[in-house]
DNA sequence: GCCGAATGCCCAA
DNA sequence: TGGGCCTTCGGCG
């Protein structure tokens, strides 16, 4: 379930279970072997996310690198872990526990250099303390596309992935093929501030939840059932008011709207 | 068992 | 704009 709550939650995880000691580093499925020796018996310094980028650093220098794309995935098991089935990328440890990556679309060793670049590449994080999301208020209010396009791209802001999209366009009545000039800056600096707070909620949830829980009589998010924890996203039926549910192509990628609670633009 | 889709992104044309 | 990469899973027979 790979968008930016996922990952920050990863990062923390790891970090907690890793960080300050060496760790072992296999990889069974081959694609890795090099690197994983390399790195394997060194300490973790610190495991950090930005947007959808998963940062192992350790001492001395080497950066772990793992992107999950769509279909990447970690499992973790204590150990001392039964053999299993299946043969994942890497699988990095300690006495404890392992973690088991498969699928990604990254899994490499970078200068520290090389991990700068990428942060120089990507938007405000707004899972990063003190992400300036002025810097994107200031982008979308003068970006020349859709907004639904503007907010998926990681160079605009990093960490929103297809859920999210849908979601937070749902959330301040925005139709997601409106252009981003039509959209009022106050309204871009709410989708900001919203983002911020599900992505959090997402990472301690460790799953996406952005439907307000007192709509569906509940106290807390955790309350709330499946099938009623997203207003949109794959929905046939709009959760707020029951309209048919639209979909349409935004960016390569499928956006899902309520033609009641976001008109389309004129 | 097979097929298509999936919370992502890169590259060529 | 379209195809490729990578893996899992649910729906369909």
């Amino acid at each position: 379930m790979p968008e930016g709550h996922t990952i920050h939650r990863l990062a923390r995880d790891h970090h907690r279970w890793f960080a300050g000691a060496p760790v072992t580093l296999t990889s069974p499925q081959g694609r890795f072997e090099e690197g994983a020796s390399a790195l394997s018996g060194r300490t973790v310094r610190a495991v950090e996310a930005y947007g959808k980028h998963l940062f192992y650093v350790f001492e001395d220098g080497p950066v772990l690198h793992v992107h999950l794309g769509l279909f990447g995935r970690y499992r973790m098991r204590k150990r001392p872990a039964p053999e299993l089935r299946g043969a994942p990328r890497l699988v990095l440890g300690n006495d404890e526990r392992e973690v088991r990556l498969s699928g990604p679309t990254a899994c490499e060793i970078l200068t520290r250099a090389e991990q700068k670049a990428i942060f120089a590449r990507l938007g405000p994080d707004p899972l990063r303390p003190r992400a300036p999301g002025k810097r994107f208020v200031d982008t979308v209010v003068e970006s020349r596309r859709q907004a639904g396009a503007a907010i998926l791209d990681q160079a605009v802001v990093a960490g929103i992935g297809n859920v999210y999209r849908s979601e937070l366009l749902f959330r301040i009545g925005v139709h997601p093929a409106t252009p981003c000039r039509e959209v009022p800056r106050a309204q871009w600096a709410r989708l900001w501030t919203d983002a911020r707070q599900l992505l959090d909620l997402g990472v301690r949830l460790n799953r996406i939840v952005t439907v307000d829980p007192t709509e569906r009589g509940q106290r807390t998010a955790r309350k709330l059932a499946r099938g009623e924890r997203v207003y949109v996203y794959r929905r046939p039926t709009c959760l707020r008011c029951g309209s048919r549910i639209e979909t349409l192509t935004v960016y390569q990628r499928k956006a899902y709207a309520c033609p009641r609670c976001q008109p389309r633009p004129s």
